[in-house]
DNA sequence: GCTTGACCTGGAGTGCACTTCAGGGGCGAC
DNA sequence: GTCGCCCCTGAAGTGCACTCCAGGTCAAGC
């Protein structure tokens, strides 16, 4: 019987079979996972990379209600690549932005950080 | 009257005054923030401040239990500066692993982009 | 043939971080 | 003196993304 099982995808993708069967009741795969005979899952490579992206585009915040709007896409077929780009390229730059944001807030962290060192150094001086 | 109405403060942190109100109450601020005869709050200039580091703080992903445990112990005064300084540091590892996670993320998904205006172009080329 | 373990389903529950609401001042402008 | 506006409180509600549960099926091992 070839693909894997919800377990053994859950452990590829480093997700839990819960959310396997939650991403998928909620439209977030192309297409119902193929079942065996006794009906339990078996996840072929490409049901395993789609997931791999929609990790991806989680793991950069990408909300569940975008990603099954990518989802829905790219399911129905030829002729939206324009539209499908448009959602990452939007994606892309809040993702930059936030990156960004980030950065600059852990300056101030990290400022804050050594300040503490120093006191720390200080203090250790003296006694 | 001197200090900030809860409306100017949440204006110039970017908050809301819920948000104001739900954080003094939540314990992450240093103090109950004064009020006016009249029983408005006014932020002064240091309890702004104290919020702009909360704000960072929050916006690079910290919990709010773990603000509240910062402020807990910048509250309680001198002396557990080394337990601050570590609570900011493992914060800024985690922050560095994100920022890393997220860059490579982005990467892949910078490819994908890459295809789609690939493909896009082609088929422009060809109409 | 009975137990065990992995899997199934629909639905309820959880944790987090706010956000909204109901009901009630206080105060300056008209 | 009353209207409108900003503020107050405690408590309930919201949205998100899972996570857990009860009750059931099925195949394999003893």
């Amino acid at each position: 019987m070839p693909g894997l099982t919800i377990a053994e995808a859950a452990e590829t993708l480093g997700l839990t079979s819960d959310t396997l069967r939650y991403y998928e009741k909620d439209g977030l795969l192309l297409r119902p996972v193929p079942r065996s005979s006794s009906g339990h899952r078996r996840y072929a490579e490409d049901d395993v990379r789609w997931i791999v992206l929609v990790t991806r585009l989680r793991a950069t915040g990408m909300p569940i209600r975008d990603v099954r709007r990518y989802a829905d896409l790219v399911r129905s077929g030829d002729g939206n690549e324009l539209e499908r780009l448009e959602l990452l390229q939007a994606h892309r730059e809040r993702v930059l932005q936030q990156l960004a944001e980030v950065t600059s807030h852990l300056g101030a962290i990290d400022h804050k950080i050594g300040i503490y060192e120093d006191r720390l150094r200080r203090s250790r001086a003296i006694a």
